[in-house]
DNA sequence: TTCATAATTCGACAACTATCAAACTATCGG
DNA sequence: CCGATAGTTTGATAGTTGTCGAATTATGAA
């Protein structure tokens, strides 16, 4: 990531309401959330609601689908990984004693399989 | 980390000068920079420049702290790292399988001994 | 085609942010 | 104390952002 990406990306995350449907949608992973649920628990108006989640989008940090009326959101993962790798590059002089983040989201037949067999394939 | 700390800081780092600054003083680690040193890279005006380190400093993000007449500006690694995790808690349903970042800045002596012994004490 | 639902776009306005010149505060050396 | 250096604070101004009512677009059901 650039930092004329990072930019957008963090000021995408800077306010109230965008930062708390981004978690929401972090935490439901590849399914995602249409706008009406997220409504539902932000209690927001549609219009308000529709205009952050462009700016999310427009950032780049989320993607869209449509399944029959509804759109569905889900959590960009490269460009949230990419974020936290760039606010951490180098971090500390680079002697590489920091963790870098990395989410990994399963789709859900794959994380029913993992909690048959632990060690994830690579 | 809760919402209410990480918006300001998500906020302070939304803009181009103080992501940049950030990531020069994230790089600088423990011994920190001086707002005439920073200045000379971002090629600002003074009035600007501090008025950015005290967004950064409100917002939890960095600290300071004065030696002769400059002061020294340092990053706050513990903000920083919560904020990492604040953005990737719970992440894909919370089943584990992501990894969370961490940034732990060795002081310069540390580091010089890490080179000598490469398995760092917890 | 007509109606209802799901969501976005438009328009207007209040609130907030970035910038910099000028004035101010703090520290050191002589 | 005085002058110089390092930074901050103040104040004014141009630009940006968040909000929501009203109008609009897209899909599916009858």
């Amino acid at each position: 990531m650039k930092s004329y990406e990072a930019v957008p990306a963090l000021a995408a995350l800077a306010q109230e309401h965008r930062l708390e449907m981004f978690r929401l949608l972090v935490q439901a992973g590849l399914e995602g959330l249409p706008p009406s649920q997220i409504a539902e628990r932000l209690k927001i108006a549609p219009p308000t609601l529709s205009f952050h989640l462009a700016q999310l989008k427009h950032a780049g940090l989320l993607q869209v689908r449509r399944d029959g009326r509804s759109l569905i959101y889900t959590v960009n993962y490269d460009a949230m990984n990419g974020l936290m790798e760039f606010l951490t590059d180098n971090c500390c002089g680079g002697d590489g004693s920091c963790r870098v983040p990395v989410c990994e989201p399963q789709s859900a037949t794959l994380v029913r399989r993992r909690a048959a067999r632990p060690a994830r394939p690579s």
